[in-house]
DNA sequence: AGCACGCCGACT
DNA sequence: GTCGGCGTGCTC
């Protein structure tokens, strides 16, 4: 042990709770025991007491020190989850996480590490000595006196069960509390190691093979006589095994039946030893490492590739967005970076938006660099997620791919993080902590000397922006890749199409073009883009839309009818009577479709809008003998089903793809040469500043898809305002102009990159306590302006009522401030979490969002 | 959050 | 007179 190691020693532990309310959550100062002062170091988990109660509390130690100047301290109680301690790095990590989104510190813990390889806490009861007294015990409730006779018959009750036999929670800690108080029943808590960790038994000879042999054959010149035949073949085996080769206890089970009981008397006899190793569950273990073919980049990824190797090379913390129309190979640019990353010994995390529909870009990356690549998105199961974390720290994968939260896998030496299709939503949380994916790979860049790479076809605006102002280098690839070029776009007036006395949403220019591009033996795609539209149900004599008593938005008319029937809802309802039901697309609160409006009682709703079934029927009109595929949140419920819908295309088992947002996203059809969009306009008039950004972006990608090998490609763009000015851009595939003309709107409007967007949010089941808190939150906040944060600029917005006031029957007001996020501001809004939300009554619950996705 | 301390109404 | 209501205040 050095030096260094010795003075590590020391007395105090200042820790952070894991579960603490924000307006509590800071640094506790408590004493180390004498026999931890070893193990003790900064980013051990302990347990310690806490509060007048002294309820054992997980805590993470975040520095140590001899001295202290708080009074009253409490000691350590036990160190816990020894497995993931985290290193300096990952606990700086975890401070600028809190500090960047104001989230508690527990929770930003819980975000680094996956929550299940953090132990869990559990509460039991026992009964006491003190026995209450039923003729004299006024003081406890019959039904307290109930629940101590459960605990008295059970001997040791855990508080779920006891939550589960009496119901609610808070009612059962009453009960409870009140019990211990009075001295009845004992409250012990457990602290659960987690159990999810799989091991592996190494076995191997602590004696030369050539003893091993002896004893296994039984010789007169073995040291030890073994009458075990099981005994004397596990010997032999591990005898001939060869140099270098782990056996593990399955491995010998596998070859010898039964062998833990042998196992166990060989190593007592110290013929072998035994060592656990974890095992790491890899779901994509079997995925083959195929031969490595360079990577030949045209010239102009050359140069895009040098322009970024040279910022990586340069030794310093850089970024650089690598903006590329679709099709112009940035992933072979990325890929290139990543070899030469890994072939400098350092380590890469590549972000991308959402594995199930990515599945492809995950193949890419695990074929090329097999079992160095570690996967981790949402659909890990939470032990396959812990291995996956465990794999990574253990240094066995050096490539981590992955969804939004990958950006915090444990690497060191981190020498590059790529966040690919860098505008996609999905990069910001929408739990807390809320943060934005940039803001943290941009901070683990500045402490690794590492460089962010952002690639898009169609940048985010803030992105763009830094882009522009010379933060991140700019990048351009302008040229598709090999022969294929842009598709040729055509865009359709659909009020014309409706003058001329078509009803139909496709126009006669579209189904043409599908008939021809499916005789000619090629596929197409068809896009409908439903944002802001959909199938509701709406009265013809009040105007009112049928809405969901829970969420107060929309209902949208579902029909399940047989796959044959062509009819449309009205038709179908026509003849089969109000068939079909409405659904709430938030809670999922379902209703048979009624007959009268429930608001006038009026016999005349109609559908408004449609969706993929009602274009499918209208397909099978108009070109007869298509075979279509309708891809929508319907026929994808599982990751399977997604799969097994574009396997049959790529097959060449439909002619035409039809769904809504996700038959955007970067699959490569070869034979598709036409792409369609239905209501391009539809995504514009959201409620969002961002509706044209995500407009452009949405019609680009789509457009992109058309025409990616030597076929060429066409686009057909369906609106009822072709004028408008993103729409134009957005066909003509210009991001420039585009960018152009939406920054300069964004500057007059202030709006992001301008300015930071806060978003408080306050819930409550309680409508009034909402309404109170609601006028406490608008004065707090006045008040705070004008006084202690005078020097704080912000624009208050509210308070008003969220866009969908009732959310799974919670009400919800909402504040909106624009500010320039600063050390000063966050410290201003740090203060109305603590100063506000500490005086909040327990109905409500307050929640702070910095540039939240939806407004 | 949880728990304690502390000052006012209806019961043994 | 006491039990217990939940209004402030603190948690190393």
């Amino acid at each position: 042990m050095t030096d260094k190691d010795k003075s590590n020693k020391h007395s105090y532990a200042c820790v952070r709770l894991l579960d603490a309310p924000y307006h509590i959550d800071r640094e506790y100062t408590y004493y180390i025991p004498r026999d931890m002062t070893d193990e003790i170091s900064p980013g051990i988990f302990v347990t310690v007491p806490f509060g007048g109660g002294n309820r054992k509390k997980t805590a993470i130690v975040t520095s140590t020190s001899d001295e202290t100047d708080v009074s009253g301290i409490k000691p350590i109680l036990s160190i816990t989850n020894r497995a993931v301690a985290l290193t300096p790095d990952l606990l700086g990590l975890c401070s600028f996480l809190s500090q960047q989104t104001l989230s508690t510190y527990g929770e930003a813990v819980r975000t680094v590490v996956p929550s299940a390889a953090l132990s869990k806490t559990r509460e039991y009861y026992t009964v006491t000595d003190k026995e209450p007294n039923e003729n004299k015990s006024t003081s406890l409730s019959t039904k307290a006196l109930y629940v101590y006779s459960f605990i008295k018959a059970h001997g040791r009750v855990s508080d779920t069960r006891l939550r589960d036999e009496f119901g609610g929670a808070i009612a059962t800690a009453e009960l409870t509390s009140a019990l211990v108080r009075q001295g009845y029943i004992k409250r012990e808590i457990d602290v659960r190691e987690s159990t999810n960790i799989i091991y592996d038994v190494d076995v191997a000879l602590a004696v030369t093979t050539d003893e091993a042999r002896e004893i296994a054959l039984g010789g007169v010149g073995a040291k030890v006589k073994l009458r075990s035949r099981r005994a004397r073949e596990i010997l032999a085996y591990l005898a001939d095994a060869e140099d270098g080769v782990f056996i593990t206890e399955d491995m010998l089970e596998d070859a010898l039946g039964p062998v833990g009981a042998q196992l166990k008397m060989l190593a007592d006899a110290n013929l072998v030893t035994l060592t656990k190793l974890e095992r790491w569950r890899n779901p994509y273990a079997d995925i083959k490492c195929v031969e490595q073919h360079p990577v030949i980049l045209s010239d102009e990824q050359k140069r895009a590739f040098n322009t970024i190797l040279s910022l990586y090379k340069s030794g310093e913390a850089r970024a650089a967005l690598l903006h590329g129309v679709t099709g112009s190979g940035k992933t072979q640019v990325i890929i290139s970076m990543i070899d030469e990353v890994i072939s400098d010994g350092r380590s890469v995390i590549i972000l991308v938006p959402e594995i199930a529909l990515a599945p492809q870009t995950v193949a890419i990356y695990c074929s090329r660099y097999g079992q160095r690549v570690a996967v981790i998105h949402s659909s890990l199961s939470a032990g396959e997620r812990a291995d996956a974390w465990r794999r990574v720290r253990a240094g066995e994968a050096d490539i981590v791919v992955g969804t939004r939260s990958a950006v915090f896998a444990p690497l060191t030496n981190l020498g590059m993080i790529v966040i690919d299709e860098e505008q996609e939503h999905t990069y910001k949380s929408d739990m807390p902590p809320k943060y934005l994916a940039h803001d943290v790979a941009r901070y683990r860049c500045a402490k690794s000397n590492a460089l962010m790479l952002l690639s898009s076809a169609t940048p985010s605006l803030q992105s763009y922006h830094k882009a522009v102002g010379g933060t991140y280098t700019l990048v351009t690839l302008s040229e598709r890749y090999g022969d294929a070029v842009l598709p040729e776009v055509t865009v359709v007036d659909m009020r014309r199409e409706k003058a001329a006395g078509a009803a139909s949403p496709i126009s006669s220019h579209l189904a043409s073009a599908l008939a021809e591009t499916i005789s000619r033996g090629e596929q197409a795609i068809l896009f409908l883009n439903r944002r802001g539209y959909n199938n509701f149900l709406s009265c013809r004599l009040c105007g009112e839309v049928v809405q969901c008593p829970r969420c107060s938005v929309a209902l949208t008319y579902h029909v399940h009818r047989p796959l044959a029937d062509t009819s449309t809802p009205e038709e179908y309802r026509a003849e089969h009577g109000a068939a079909g039901r409405l659904v709430c697309h938030y809670c999922g609160y379902t209703v048979q479709t009624p007959e009268k409006c429930p608001f006038c009682g009026g016999e005349s709703l109609y559908y408004m809008g449609y969706g993929t079934q009602r274009i499918e029927q209208e397909l099978a009109k108009l070109v007869p003998g298509a075979r279509i595929l309708r891809m929508d949140a319907d026929t994808t419920r599982t990751k399977s089903a997604y799969d097994n819908l574009i396997g049959a295309f790529k097959r060449h088992e439909a002619d035409i793809l039809l769904g809504t947002q996700m038959v955007t996203k970067g699959h490569d059809f070869p034979l598709v040469t036409l792409v369609g969009v239905l209501l391009a306009e539809s995504s514009l008039y959201l409620d969002d500043y961002r509706a044209g950004e995500r407009t452009f972006s949405l019609i680009t990608q789509v457009i992109g898809r058309a025409g990616r090998s030597s076929l060429p490609g066409r686009a057909i763009i369906q609106t009822y305002t072709p004028e408008n000015e993103n729409l134009r851009l957005a066909c003509a595939q210009d991001y420039k102009a585009f960018y152009k003309s939406e920054i300069e709107l964004r500057c007059r409007y202030v709006f992001p990159p301008f300015c930071d967007i806060a978003q408080i949010t306050l819930t409550s089941e309680d409508e009034a306590a909402l309404a109170a808190a609601t006028v406490r939150l608008d004065k707090y906040i006045r008040a705070s302006c004008e006084g202690e944060y005078k020097d704080v600029s912000i624009v208050m917005f509210g308070p008003f009522e969220a866009p969908i006031y009732r959310l799974n029957g919670k009400y919800r007001m909402r504040v909106v401030i624009k500010c320039k996020l600063s050390r000063r501001t966050r410290q201003f809004f740090d203060d109305v979490l603590k100063g506000y939300g500490s005086r909040l009554v327990r109905s409500v619950k307050v929640s702070l969002d910095f540039n939240p996705n939806t407004i």
